[in-house]
DNA sequence: CAGTGAGCGAGCTTCCGCTTGACTT
C-alpha cells in the first residue's frame, strides 16, 4: 500500500467486515477490528464503587490487549480515525471506551463517530464524509444496563451460595427464563387430559372416495366424550342418506414472510431440522464468514445477529432484478415493505445472501450438508420475501345425514406466487381430491371412521420457543439467546429431554427461592420497565445515576434481609442412597458436583470417600463391577460409560445405560437414536437383537 | 463408518452483552 496522501483508520467490531469494508474502500484507508468490547469490569469482584455515585471500574478485557495495543499502533500512523462500531447502545459504549484508550496514548489524534447500518460502498462512503461525534446519552444508558445487570447478578448469586449451593447464579435475563420453563411445567404437570372422539364418514361418488367430519349433531356443535356417544351416534346414522347441503367456495391470499431475524432463524432451523440455537448460530457464523467458493473465499449471508428485517436498497435492487430474470411473473409492481418492529434496535440489515445470484443449488457443492440447509432457507426466505403473494381457493362441502351435518374440503393453490421459490420451505401438504358435487345431490356413505383424541395442554418450551418468548418480552440480544439456554443447561437448572426444557429439582428450588423473595426483579416486565428508563437516559430526560440509585435503594435492602433471616437449605439437594460407604460404613449422599451427579460419604469432613453414581451392573458373565458415566482426562469431551472394575474389566460402551432391564436377557437397555427410528432403546447384549421403539415405550409408560 | 479410553468433585463461585479464536495460567 502506498503511503501518498492521507490515511484514515476505520475501527469497526467484527474482523469479516472489516476485511469487506477494506475491499470497498481501498487504499488510503485502513479498516480495522475491534472484535467486540475492549473494556469491561473486572469478573472477580463487583467493582462498582456504590459510595460515589455507582462508579464502574473498566478494565482491558482479559485477551483483547493486543487488539488494543494493535489499534494504538494504527491509530498514531492515521491522519483521521473514525470509530464504526455497531449503530447501537452497546456500539456506541465500544466506540467511547476506544476513543478514551486511544487518546490516552495519542492525546491529539483526530477522533470521529461514524455509523452506518447497511455495509453497502455508497452507505459507508456517504457516512464518512459526515462524521459526528460519540453520543454520551447513549453510552451512559449503556453504562446504565451494565452497572445495573452487575448490580443484579452479583448480589443475587451469592444469595444462592449462602443458601441453597456454591457456584450458582442469578441474573436479570437468565432467572426469568427459568421461571417461564418452571411455570410451564407446572402447567403441565397440572394439565389433565380430556378424552374426546371424533367421527368421519367415508363417502363415495363415482369412483371417487373422500371423508367428511361431523361437525354438528341435532344442530349444535358437538363434543364426543366417549365411545358410547360414538356408538349412540354411529347407530342413529347408519342408514342415513347423506346429501350434499351446501358447497362453499372462498379464496385466500397468503403474504410471504419478511426475511429472519436471529431469532426467527433459530426457530425454523429448529423446526425443520431440529437444531438447537448454538448449531444454528455456528453454522451461521461460517457462512458469514466466507465459504470459498472456486472464485475465493466469499461471505455468504449478511451479519447473522440481527433484530431487523431491514434490507439494504442495493439488495433490494438486485433480488428483484433476479426475481425478473427468473420468476417474471411473480415480480410484484413495486417492492414489498415489512414494517420493523418499535423495539427494533436495527444496528444491522436482516439475514440474507449477500449474493442473490449464489442459489442454493449452484453452491451445493462447496457447502456442508447443515450449511447447505441453513443458506437454503435463508436465501428462499429473503428471495419470496420479494414476490407476490400466493392465492388458494378453498371449497367446503356440507353434507346433511338426518341429523348429523358433515363437512369436508379442500384447498388448492390457483396463484402459486412467492411459493415458487420455495423448496425446504415449501409446505408438504397435499390437498385433498374432491369429485365435483352439487347441492342437493346424493352420495354414498361407506362407512363411520371413529377417532378418539385426548387435549393437549401447553407443550414445554424448546430452545426455540423459550427464545421467542423471551423476544416478545424484549428479554435478552441476538446475541445473547443462544448462550441462555446454554447457561441454564450448564448449572444444572434444566435439562433437554428431546429437545424440550424440563426444570430440575435444583431449578425448580431456585426459583421458588427468587421468585417468592424478588417477585419484582425475576419478573417479565422488569427489563421492559429498565429498558424504559434507559431510553429516558438516551433521550438526555433522565440521569444514569438515578436510574441506578432509584433501584438500588429497595433492591440492597431485600438483598440484605434475605441473606439474614432465610433458612438455608443447603444440602437439601443431597439425596439419600442405599449405598453405604465402604471405609466408614456410614450412608452414601447423591451430590451435583461441578461435572454432574457423584456419591459422596455423608460423614463428610471426616471421611472424604467419593465414588461415581453407579448407572447399571457391568454386563459382563464374569464381573461384579457397575458401570459408571466417565469422560477423557481433564473432565472434556464427550461422555462414555466403562466399568468400574477397570482395568480388569474393560467393558465400555457409548450409549448411556437407563434402568431398564432387557426382558429377553436380563441385560440393561441403552438409548440410541437415529434418524429413521428417533429415539428408541436396545440390549447392550450384542448377541440379543432386542429392540424398543418409541411406540412400545409409550404403550409400556 | 468404526472407534473413541478411564478425573474430579464438597471454599473463592456470579451478571449481560459485544466479538472470535486458543496455548497454559
Amino acid at each position: 500500500m502506498k503511503d501518498n496522501g492521507k490515511k484514515i483508520l476505520l475501527i469497526v467490531e467484527s474482523p469479516a467486515k472489516a476485511k469487506t469494508i477494506q475491499k470497498y474502500l481501498g487504499n488510503g484507508y485502513a479498516v480495522s477490528a475491534s472484535i467486540g468490547h475492549l473494556f469491561d469490569l473486572p469478573k472477580s469482584r463487583l467493582a462498582i464503587d456504590i459510595e460515589h455515585d455507582f462508579e464502574p471500574e473498566y478494565i482491558t478485557i482479559r485477551g483483547k490487549a493486543k487488539i488494543l495495543k494493535s489499534l494504538q499502533q494504527e491509530a498514531g500512523k492515521a491522519d483521521q480515525i473514525l470509530l464504526a462500531s455497531d449503530n447501537d447502545r452497546e456500539g456506541e459504549a465500544i466506540s467511547f471506551h476506544i476513543k478514551n484508550a486511544l487518546k490516552c496514548k495519542y492525546p491529539d489524534l483526530n477522533i470521529r463517530r461514524i455509523v452506518f447500518n447497511e455495509i453497502t460502498p455508497n452507505v459507508i462512503r456517504e457516512s464518512i464524509k459526515h462524521p459526528g461525534d460519540i453520543d454520551q446519552a447513549k453510552v451512559n444508558a449503556q453504562k446504565a444496563r451494565r452497572v445495573l445487570d452487575r448490580l443484579v447478578g452479583y448480589k443475587l448469586s451469592p444469595i444462592l451460595w449462602k443458601k441453597v449451593k456454591n457456584g450458582l447464579s442469578a441474573g436479570r435475563v437468565q432467572s426469568v427464563a427459568l421461571k417461564l420453563i418452571c411455570e410451564r411445567e407446572k402447567e403441565v404437570e397440572n394439565f389433565v387430559p380430556e378424552e374426546y372422539w371424533s367421527i368421519e364418514a367415508e363417502l363415495k361418488k363415482g369412483k371417487s372416495i373422500f371423508r367428511a367430519s361431523l361437525v354438528k349433531y341435532m344442530g349444535e356443535k358437538l363434543r364426543i366424550k366417549n365411545s358410547n356417544e360414538v356408538l349412540k351416534i354411529t347407530d342413529a346414522l347408519k342408514h342415513a342418506e347423506f346429501r350434499v347441503k351446501d358447497v362453499k367456495v372462498s379464496e385466500n391470499t397468503l403474504k410471504p414472510k419478511p426475511p429472519y431475524t436471529t431469532s426467527k432463524l433459530q426457530q425454523e432451523a429448529a423446526i425443520r431440522f431440529g437444531f438447537t440455537s448454538l448449531k444454528t448460530m455456528q453454522i451461521a457464523q461460517a457462512l458469514y464468514e466466507g465459504v470459498n467458493i472456486g472464485s475465493g473465499r466469499v461471505g455468504l449471508i449478511t451479519y447473522m445477529r440481527t433484530d431487523s428485517i431491514r434490507v439494504s436498497g442495493i439488495a433490494l435492487h438486485e433480488v428483484r432484478s433476479f426475481i425478473s430474470k427468473y420468476y417474471a411473473q411473480e415480480l410484484p409492481y413495486k417492492p414489498n415493505v415489512y414494517s420493523v418492529g418499535r423495539r427494533t434496535q436495527d444496528a444491522h440489515e436482516a439475514i440474507r445472501p449477500t449474493y442473490v445470484q449464489n442459489t442454493p443449488e449452484s453452491i451445493k457443492g462447496v457447502l456442508s450438508k447443515d450449511q447447505f440447509k441453513l443458506y437454503s432457507i435463508i436465501w428462499e426466505r429473503f428471495v419470496s420475501s420479494q414476490m407476490i403473494p400466493a392465492k388458494s381457493s378453498t371449497v367446503t362441502v356440507d353434507f346433511q345425514a338426518k341429523e348429523g351435518l358433515f363437512r369436508t374440503g379442500s384447498t388448492k393453490m390457483v396463484v402459486k406466487g412467492f411459493q415458487k421459490a420455495l423448496k425446504i420451505l415449501a409446505s408438504k401438504e397435499r390437498p385433498k381430491v374432491l369429485p365435483h358435487l352439487s347441492v342437493g345431490e346424493k352420495v354414498e356413505c361407506l362407512g363411520f371412521h371413529p377417532e378418539q383424541h385426548f387435549t393437549l395442554g401447553s407443550p414445554r418450551y424448546t430452545d426455540a420457543s423459550i427464545i421467542k418468548t423471551l423476544e416478545e418480552k424484549g428479554i435478552g440480544r441476538p446475541s445473547t439467546y443462544a448462550p441462555i439456554v446454554s447457561v441454564l443447561l450448564s448449572r444444572y437448572y434444566v435439562v433437554r429431554k428431546k429437545r424440550q426444557l424440563v426444570p430440575t429439582q435444583l431449578g425448580r428450588i431456585i426459583n421458588d427461592l427468587l421468585t417468592s423473595q424478588f417477585p419484582d426483579l425475576v419478573n417479565e416486565n422488569f427489563t421492559a420497565v429498565m429498558e424504559k428508563e434507559l431510553d429516558g437516559v438516551e433521550e438526555n430526560k433522565k440521569e444514569w445515576v438515578s436510574v441506578i440509585r432509584d433501584f438500588y435503594g429497595d433492591f440492597i435492602r431485600q438483598v440484605e434481609h434475605v441473606m439474614e433471616t432465610l433458612e438455608s437449605i443447603k444440602g437439601v439437594m443431597d439425596e439419600e442412597t442405599d449405598y453405604t460407604c465402604e471405609k466408614c460404613g456410614r450412608p452414601m449422599v447423591k451430590k451435583l458436583g461441578r461435572y454432574g451427579f457423584f456419591l459422596a460419604c455423608s460423614g463428610f469432613p471426616e471421611c472424604r470417600n467419593t465414588k461415581a453414581v453407579s448407572l447399571a451392573d457391568c454386563p459382563r458373565p464374569d464381573c461384579s463391577g457397575k458401570i459408571v458415566a466417565r469422560r477423557k482426562q481433564g473432565g472434556r469431551g464427550k461422555e462414555f460409560y466403562g466399568c468400574t472394575n477397570y482395568p480388569e474389566c474393560d467393558f465400555v460402551s457409548h450409549f448411556r445405560p437407563t434402568n431398564l432391564k432387557c426382558p429377553k436377557c436380563g441385560y440393561f437397555l441403552v438409548e440410541k437414536e437415529d434418524k429413521q427410528r428417533g429415539m428408541y432403546k436396545s440390549c447392550i447384549n450384542p448377541d440379543c437383537a432386542y429392540l424398543h421403539t418409541q411406540e412400545v415405550m409409550d404403550q409400556s409408560a
